[in-house]
DNA sequence: TAAATTATTTAAGTAAGCTTAAACCTTGGA
DNA sequence: TCCAAGGTTTAAGCTTACTTAAATAATTTA
């Protein structure tokens, strides 16, 4: 098994993989990791020498079949003990992450398939993300749509808040919009690309940044 | 706060020392840890420098308060998250240790706060030892005898089995004798020390190794 | 398309935590 | 009391995962 460094490592690529959907450059990686850029090159050749993920010079990384097995393994502890926590022990949406992020690298394969099975093998995780199964699957997403394409004047369901910051969600949790939370979009601002939601009767404005990590689906209308 | 590897030193030196009280050799820690004597040597160094144990060449160390203060630190998540895996996911006595093992040094105050509230402040954890509160104070413990100093024909309430491997553990749990467990000494053989007991109407020899590892208290005759 | 800028890699060096082998203390037995 | 045996420390060296600074490749811009 890897060290936790390469866990860190294989598990950034996925996700700035997945996001972006091309090779991963070592600069993103680095920002992502907050190391330095030498510190890339050298892991990435290690990583690569190993043959969990593929690596070229200047033309960044990517997983190998291997690599993204390891990477939704971890990010699967990962996703669990956030919801156990959540669900067991009350912890708050914004509590979770960190946690998390060290338990993920510290559970055996036995300990969290207990715990997959205490909470019922859930498919999506507080954030709405999915949960990869044991045997690397992953739950079937329905389709979302990014809050920042949304019409004005419809209603939409809140089904995923993409990884970020424990402040953002600890500010999504303080003005009460969860996964499942109904929206209504009342205005979209151009010039900042803000968007105005109504919440529980009360109008919201949420920036660029916050917008871009919010996904939902569309209410049917009755 | 020390990293990983100072952690287990520092929980070694406590257990060791608590078991022979004075100070803990330099090979007694290194056949505990596994490590050769040269790294306990190194570490000792250190640890004494960092103001958490005192150490004078050739004549090994001993915790300082504030050593003391983050072993029990320790031991405390150690044994709060033993608890909480056999009572809430339902693991098994001999499978908590090494799990235990790792959780212990990735898991916040916070967190192991929460846990304990969750267990409702237990005093002993599933092996009969003592949990160290918040504040570093260990639960009074009940006068406990040895196993191997009990009398035959009398009565016994198995109240904690300590620090063992794993096997051990495991083969007590298979012959059902847990802590709580009643037992009655029948012979006591004095070429290996070991013990015939009576538990569940069933007959068992336990080894000298064994019997040390039983601490017990006598039951009253009504 | 050449020069300038930016991204990436290589080189050299550091710290932690180990190892083995050699040197050094301490102590028990004659 | 001396000295050998055993325990302990020091010395030298290794690996992992980082850093900064210098060198090099790729890309942008003019």
């Amino acid at each position: 098994m890897p060290t936790i460094s390469k866990e860190d490592y294989l598990k950034s690529i996925y996700t700035l993989n997945s996001q972006a959907d091309r090779a991963v450059s070592t600069s993103n990686l680095a920002a992502k990791l907050e190391l330095s850029n030498a510190a890339i090159s050298d892991m990435s050749k290690k990583l690569s020498e190993l043959g969990l993920i593929s690596y070229e010079k200047y033309k960044g990384v990517e997983l190998t079949k291997e690599g993204e097995i390891i990477a939704l393994n971890i990010l699967r502890r990962h996703r669990l003990w956030e919801l156990f926590m959540i669900k067991v022990l009350n912890l708050s949406w914004d509590e979770v992450h960190d946690e998390a992020e060290k338990l993920e690298h510290h559970t055996s394969e036995f300990l969290i398939d207990k715990i997959d099975e205490y909470l019922g093998f859930p498919e999506f995780d507080p954030h709405g993300a999915p949960i990869p199964r044991k045997n690397g699957d992953l739950p079937k997403m329905p389709e979302l749509i990014s809050l920042s394409e949304c019409e004005i004047e419809k209603k939409y369901q809140v089904l995923r808040v993409v990884d970020s910051p424990s402040e953002l969600v600890s500010y999504l949790g303080r003005i009460g919009l969860n996964i499942n939370s109904e929206i209504e979009i009342k205005e979209k601002l151009s010039f900042d690309n803000s968007i105005i939601i109504l919440l529980d009767n009360i109008n919201h404005s949420l920036s660029e940044k916050v917008v871009d990590k919010i996904f939902v689906k569309e209410l049917e209308v009755n």
